[in-house]
DNA sequence: GGAACCTGTGACAAACTCGTGACGCTTCCT
DNA sequence: AGGAAGCGTCACGAGTTTGTCACAGGTTCC
């Protein structure tokens, strides 16, 4: 088993035993180990020490694991730090819940010594694959965004679009190919805990393919689920 | 609380208040109880009657607790029995000790009925759905699912399926190769507790297999019990 | 102060999804 | 062979989801 090197992981974890037993399995492997017991201390934790992965647990005192898997994920919105999270409950509503918060992957109790390794390597693999460029200039297919100047253009011509368009269009960019559920892009978009409708999400992207124009849509609809800007490139 | 189906449980305890208590509490989970008072039986009830989880106690006349798991583990490595220890010991030194040598969970006495019942659930139901990536693609045959875009291909190309035919064949290829009765399909595909005629997951199967084409039914019918999805990777 | 603009929401139609009854075919049993 | 039970498929309507319009506050910029 193949250990990614000298990765720091932060886990979060009110109950001993299982932190223990966390704590154990992780350093055996040879992972630096931090860790936390409430969401207060993993948030400070995560914002001091910059681990490179962080295990958590939906059960916790005070501040629930969403709540601070949320401000987490808020926190640094390029780059986040990858979460695992730690849940008894197997239901999918759950599940769903979890991954429409972020979290990027998930271990239910009880897990195995051998589950736990292979998903955080399978994690941490991925998080080094892909080294954020936060690029000054982005394009997919007939779409650019040139962030400095902070504007956009179709097919070669500029288009001219309103702040929350052009955010909205940048997120979508950024997360090509991927689906993005209306509540996930509520939360990239509009930051706050925005009591807004998730079907005005619908509108403005309505509004964005308008004004984006091109035969074929760019931004595709997952019934269902939510939205995806096409992969075209690579 | 749900009771996983006809599960047979060994409990290994030299005390007989302690054994009582378990059988007690399991049995009127539902579950089959078998006992052994010491490692010798313990590992021949094993042996002989496959159950599906064993709790194991620690302290055991001759032969010790630590490797009557070992042994247990070692019998059959690949898909061994989960095994729930029973230890007085709070010291992490044990705890550590007993993953390290296999355990899945364990519990420290005194417990709750809850405690017990709960991790029995847990353990049971993880060994039901073992295979339990959640890797971003999924590839069975000439069918594949990407998750995160979440789109289904068939030989390669792009099929449109609607949310729940989508999530049917996730949980379709999740279980390849093993048989699901319309229940379970209800119960994975619909969530909880739908009350929907089973007749009408033949429906959902039908269409599926329609969208997925090709010319051996990857979906096979299992007359009386379900359907299967055809393991034929790896 | 006014005009232009941005943005959230209700409303409604269109598109799509999905459960069900019906019916015929196949398989199994006696 | 005859009958029963299991299964595949069709068609349809109720319900849900999405695209779009119109509009009202709110904001920004002259």
């Amino acid at each position: 088993m193949v250990t990614m090197a000298d990765a720091q992981i932060l886990v979060v974890d009110d109950e001993p035993d299982i932190l223990s037993v966390l704590v154990y399995h992780l350093s055996r492997e040879g992972y630096r180990v931090t860790t936390a017991v409430n969401g207060q201390g993993a948030l400070t934790t995560a914002d001091a020490e910059r681990p490179d992965l962080i295990i958590l647990d939906l059960m916790l005192p005070g501040m629930d694991g969403y709540e601070v898997l949320q401000r987490l994920k808020r926190a640094d919105r390029t780059n986040s730090i990858p979460v695992i999270l730690l849940t008894a409950r197997r239901e999918e509503e759950e599940r769903v819940k979890g991954f429409e918060v972020g979290a990027d992957d998930y271990i239910t109790k009880p897990f195995s010594a051998r589950e736990l390794t292979l998903r955080v390597e399978a994690l941490l693999r991925r998080a080094k694959a892909e080294p954020v460029s936060v690029s000054r200039r982005i394009a997919v297919g007939p779409v650019e965004l040139d962030r400095e100047a902070h504007r956009a253009f179709s097919e070669g011509a500029e288009v001219d679009l309103t702040p929350l368009e052009y955010r909205l269009l940048e997120v979508l960019l950024e997360r090509r190919g991927r689906v993005q559920s209306r509540r996930q892009l509520l939360q990239a978009v509009w930051d706050t805990n925005a009591a807004i409708e998730t079907r005005t999400v619908d509108m403005h992207v309505a509004r964005l393919r308008t004004k984006l124009g091109g035969a074929a849509p760019l931004i595709e609809t997952v019934r269902g689920i939510g939205y995806r800007f096409r992969a075209l490139d690579k």
